[in-house]
DNA sequence: ATTCTCAGCGCATTGAGATTCGTTAACGGC
DNA sequence: GCCGTTAACGAATCTCAATGCGCTGAGAAT
C-alpha cells in the first residue's frame, strides 16, 4: 500500500544492524539517537514486511535413506520428508508440508514455465502461504488452475485468491477456470466450457503444463467441501468406489495401481485430465496425513507424480506396505 | 563431521518449534520434557549448525529509481545498491557490500558454469563469507582464478582459501593460477605458466567464462597489497597513470573512457585479459567507497561489467557526474 | 575398584528485548 | 481557533531468553 519508502528503508538499515552486525539494541538505539523501544518495534515491522527472514532448513540428508528408497521403489525424481509435530492434526501438517513445499519450490526455477495449479487443495494453499515473493518477473510465466471451482462460496473465494497470489508470488499471471468443477451432466460440462473465455483459455493451457502441482484426495467429502451443487455426491463417490476407486488426483478416480478408473464421472468434471498430466516435467504432489494413505500410494504407482512432499509417518507406510 | 544424526533432528525439531511455530522456550521446553536452557542452547546450536537463517532482504524497489538510472545510463543488466552505515570505513562497506552480492549471487543459477574469481578482492572475499552453502553440486561448475598470487604470503593464503572456499560453495571445483599475479619480466611470465599444469588448466578456462566476479581498483597500492615481489611497483602504477590509467580490472588498466591501455604491464601479467572477458555472459563488480569512484566509472563506461553492486554513495555520484 | 576428567544437564540469576502506558504532536472537523 | 481523534514516541516495566554455576554420570586413566 504505502508508496512512501522510508519506513522500509529505515526498517532494513535496523535489521541489518541487529541481524547482520549484531548489534544490541540499545546500541543500535544510542547510535540512530532513538528509544529501544523503537527499534524493537521497527525489527518487528521488518518481520512484518517480510524485509527480515528467519528459515528453518531441513538439513539434507537427515532423512536420505528413507527418501532415496522411496524415489528408487517409485521411480521419483524428488523425494522430501518433513518431521511433523502432531501426527493427528490435520492442519499443521498441511502447514508444514506446505512450508517445506515452498522452499522446494522457490529452488526450482518457474519462470517462464506454465504451471498447473490445484487451489481448492489445503496443503498447496498453505504452500502459497509460506511461499515468499520471488524477484523474477515473466509474461511467458502462467499459472492455471487445474479443476474449476469446488465446495461452497468461501472456499471458492479461497481458491480464486490462492491461485492469484500463488501467481503473483512466482511472477506469472493467473488462468481461472470461471465454472464449477463437477457439473450435473456432461451437457452442462460443455456448456459452461464454453461459456466464457477465460475458461477456455486456461483448459486450451492444459494441454502445455511444464509442471504441475496435483491435489491428491481420498474418495471422500472433507470436511470443508460439501456435497451438491459443484461437487460429487456421496453416491457418486460410492460409485467410483465400487468400481474400485482408491484415490482421486484433482476429481479424476484411480484404483490401487494408479489405473485410471474410466466412468461417467469424469464427462461431468471441468479441470485437467490424467492423459494430460504425464506432458508435464515436474509434477507435485503435497500430500500427507493418514487419510490420504491409500490415495498417494495409488497416485504414485500410477506415476502420476514425480515429486512428492510428504510427512515421516506416510513415508515409511509407503515403504512398509 | 558428526555423523550422528540425531542431535541435528533435534535441533532441527525445536527450531521448527520455535520460529516457524512461534512456540516458546518454556512451553517447547515442558512439552519436550527438558529444561529451558536446554532449548535455548538446541537454538544456539541450530544457528551455529546454519539449520536456521536468518537474512535481511534488501527490499526490490528501495532504490529502485537510482538503479534503474544507473541500468539505463550505462547499459548494465542489474545494478544493486546497498545503504551503508559507516561512508569512511571500507571494510564495513565491503561487508555490507559482500553480503548483498551474496543475496544476488545465491538467487543465480551457478551450476554447472564456468566463473571466474578474483581472490583478491576484498569485497568478494567478504562475498564468500556471507554466501550460505548451496544444496547443489556438480562436477562441471568450475571456478576459475582470473588473477596470480599477489601481495605478501599472508594475503596468498586468504585468497587462496577464498577461492577454495567459494568453490565449496557453490558446489564446483577449483582452478588455481599458482603463480605470482605479476611477474618481473615478460619472459619470467612464459616460464611461470608453463612451469605448473594446474595454471595452465586455469589459464585455459579463463577463455571459457559463463559468469566473471571482477575486482576493480583504483591505480594504486591499497595497505594490503605491498610493492615488489608479485605486484606492480609504485613506478608502474605511476607509468599506467602517465598513460592515462585511472583504473584497473584484475590489473588490465583502462583510463577514464573504459578503453584498455596497451603497455608493456600487460605482458607482465597471469590472469585474465579485458578481451577474455565480453565473453562472459555476466560480468559482476562488486565495488565500492570512495577510492574505487574513478576505476569503476571507467569500468562502467567500458562496459566490462554488466552488473554492480555498490554503495549509495558512490552510485548518486555515478549519476552525477 | 577407584579416582579423574569432561560433557551435558537443570536451577537460578542476569541481561536483553517486548509491551504497556502516558505524553506529545499532527491533522481534521466544526 | 478550539477541541476531538489518531498516530508516534519514549520511559518504565515486565516477559522471555541467555548464561554462570554446580551437579551428575559415563568413560578413561591409574
Amino acid at each position: 500500500m504505502a508508496a512512501d519508502p522510508e519506513p522500509r528503508r529505515f526498517m532494513t538499515k535496523v535489521a541489518r544492524m541487529y541481524y547482520t552486525h549484531g548489534i544490541r539494541q540499545v546500541e543500535i538505539a544510542s547510535s540512530l539517537g532513538i528509544s529501544q523501544a523503537r527499534v524493537s518495534r521497527l525489527l518487528q515491522a521488518a518481520e512484518q514486511a517480510n524485509i527480515v527472514r528467519t528459515v528453518v532448513v531441513i538439513p539434507e540428508g537427515l532423512h536420505a535413506e528413507v527418501e532415496e528408497n522411496l524415489q528408487e521403489r517409485y521411480g521419483l525424481s524428488q523425494v522430501h520428508i518433513v518431521e511433523s509435530l502432531d501426527l493427528n492434526d490435520e492442519a499443521a501438517i498441511n502447514r508444514d508440508l506446505g512450508e517445506a513445499a515452498a522452499l522446494i519450490l522457490s529452488a526450482m526455477q518457474l519462470s517462464g514455465k506454465t504451471i498447473g495449479f490445484t487451489s481448492w487443495s489445503r496443503s498447496l494453499r498453505s504452500l502459497v502461504n509460506a511461499l515468499e515473493p520471488s524477484r523474477k518477473r515473466s509474461d511467458l510465466t502462467r499459472v492455471v488452475e487445474m479443476l474449476g471451482d469446488v465446495g461452497p462460496p468461501q472456499l471458492q473465494h479461497d481458491s480464486t485468491r490462492s491461485t492469484q497470489r500463488f501467481a503473483d508470488l512466482i511472477g506469472g499471471s493467473p488462468l481461472f477456470i470461471r465454472a464449477p468443477g463437477v457439473l450435473a451432466s456432461a451437457e452442462a460440462r460443455e456448456a459452461m466450457i464454453n461459456y466464457d473465455v477465460h475458461t477456455r483459455e486456461a483448459i486450451a493451457a492444459l494441454d502445455e503444463l511444464d509442471v504441475a502441482l496435483v491435489g491428491i484426495g481420498a474418495c471422500n467429502i472433507d470436511a470443508p467441501l460439501e456435497p451438491g451443487g459443484n461437487f460429487f455426491t456421496v453416491e457418486q463417490f460410492d460409485r467410483a468406489k465400487s468400481l474400485g476407486a482408491v484415490g482421486q488426483i484433482n476429481l479424476r478416480f484411480i484404483d490401487a495401481e494408479g489405473t485410471p478408473i474410466q466412468s461417467e464421472l469424469d464427462s461431468l468434471v471441468i479441470g485437467v485430465t490424467l492423459a494430460q498430466l504425464p506432458a508435464a516435467g515436474g509434477r507435485f504432489a503435497v500430500a500427507g496425513g493418514r487419510s490420504k494413505y491409500e490415495a498417494v500410494r495409488a497416485a504414485l504407482r500410477g506415476h502420476w507424480i514425480d515429486t512428492l512432499v510428504t510427512d515421516m509417518e506416510t513415508a515409511e507406510r509407503l515403504l512398509r506396505e
